[in-house]
DNA sequence: AATGATTAATAGTCAGGCAATATAAATTTG
DNA sequence: CAAATTTATATTGCCTGACTATTAATCATT
């Protein structure tokens, strides 16, 4: 940096844990995750005061510069709100914008509780089966072009790849964009960053994957013979089937509290 | 400040529009606040390249430091995305995070178009009869006394008056939190920050007030009862009645562009 | 005891410079 | 001549240190 006069060990994030998969990024960045991370796992719980932004900085060997604008970020989700005499403040539970995709990203890295895996699958119980009947209605032919490339993809790669997740994804994501609303797509681009988490974490589990291909395919069929109903009720099940995977490798992953 | 040596109007939003409404708050929430109606009111399209910040912040009469804050607020919603030697890109609408609360407020200052009411209202009928169904079945003695005080207050004022207003807010977000299921509380904080502004728009026709009160009645007789698919069906119908009426003032505001 | 002025602590803003990075251009190489 | 590689350059990113504005808490006043 600009004055390495602590000789040594001198680096900016000194005593992080997981510094090396996010190294890549702007400071402000990495630091805002940091933060929010801290928050989701507790170690400031709402209410609670930040250290002022010149203890704070000065601890970690960075400038109040991108300190403050991580703050705004985090600002920006709901996470702290921030007062001159009275420092930054944690937020409320209530207040964070679970929704918001980066949000999303950084619960998965904190082994999210029962509790929120069960609501945001009740989210997706509710969102998706409506998306796939609208889909099912107004999906033009590219579209069904697209779907139907991605399950290709899919059945191919299955989940254990990265193209095939990819796939997973463009299938969700071409799905909602022919609802033709925007703010479904919005919402459930957020459901999508969930989706791609617990996807990557329940791939490890390599025998789901030719089942979830087939429930697509079912979801696919119904869109394609505009078939609203029949979108929904398959649509349902895969969600329904999802929960459940989710739920068996998350308990997996609660018994084996050091995983790789 | 601290230079004002352009002499006379050397204030620090020159030609801006709407600043007495905003006045009160930090620079960088003005900025990024103004910033973003820009983006949506399409003076700044997705795939532009802003001004660069030292020009930007030049010609505002501000520092860098806050104009970064504000970009850096409006890229955690996803509105633009900054890179070395590339400048500051808007980013495509499929990216901006039109749940966020913050955004959905913003929104509502711009006229939104008719797309966007229609498509923010079939997130709500997918939601909130769902919502409410969840909230017959595990709402608490508390909550439901919540609901009712707050019924009350909507009869006795309307939402002609603010009171009435925050009732409103109040009654619906009870009922979310009786869900027990904090991403749909999540989800609708969003869905309340676009309720409270179309009831405002709406609040000029008076005659609506007393209609709009009997819903909510319908609606939470059934939660009383813990009957979710009464809840369901009140729900739906009370949505359905608010869509008729955003949209009647919604034709209204466009026949008279020059609004108080 | 409530209300209003005073103080102190913290976030907010300013200014200008240096560093890092990604694009674009120029150069080398096959 | 095409493709890969280096170099140049423009822009964001970060640093320093000071000053300002705001607000919570204290103290004085009624």
């Amino acid at each position: 940096m600009q004055e390495h006069e602590d000789a040594g060990e001198g680096e900016v994030f000194a005593e992080g844990t997981y510094e090396e998969a996010v190294s890549t990024g702007r400071l402000h960045g990495t630091l805002a995750h940091r933060l929010a991370v801290d928050i989701l796992r507790g170690v400031y719980k709402p209410g609670d005061i930040l250290p002022y932004q010149l203890d704070s900085s000065e601890a970690l060997n960075i400038s109040r510069t991108p300190y403050r604008e991580a703050l705004k970020v985090l600002s920006a989700k709901g996470f702290v709100e921030s007062r001159p005499k009275r420092g930054t403040r944690v937020c409320d539970r209530t207040q964070w914008n679970l929704l918001d995709p980066e949000v999303m990203g950084w619960m998965f890295e904190t082994t999210p509780t029962d509790e929120f895996i069960d609501g945001l699958f009740e989210l997706r119980l509710i969102n998706e089966p409506a998306a796939a009947e609208l889909a099912a209605e107004r999906r033009t032919a590219e579209e069904l072009d697209r779907m139907r490339h991605a399950m290709e993809v899919m059945r191919v790669e299955t989940l254990a790849t990265e193209t095939g997740r990819l796939a997973d994804i463009d299938f969700h994501k071409t799905l909602l964009v022919a609802t033709k609303n925007e703010v479904l797509i919005s919402l459930n681009s957020s459901i999508a960053a969930a989706i791609a988490w617990s996807t990557r974490l329940k791939s490890s589990d390599p025998k789901d994957a030719r089942n979830s291909w087939q429930d697509h395919y079912r979801v696919f069929e119904a869109i394609e013979a505009g078939n609203g109903r029949a979108a929904r009720w398959s649509m349902e099940s895969l969600v329904r089937f999802a929960l459940e995977d989710t739920r068996r490798s998350q308990k997996r992953r609660q018994n084996l509290p050091n995983e790789g």
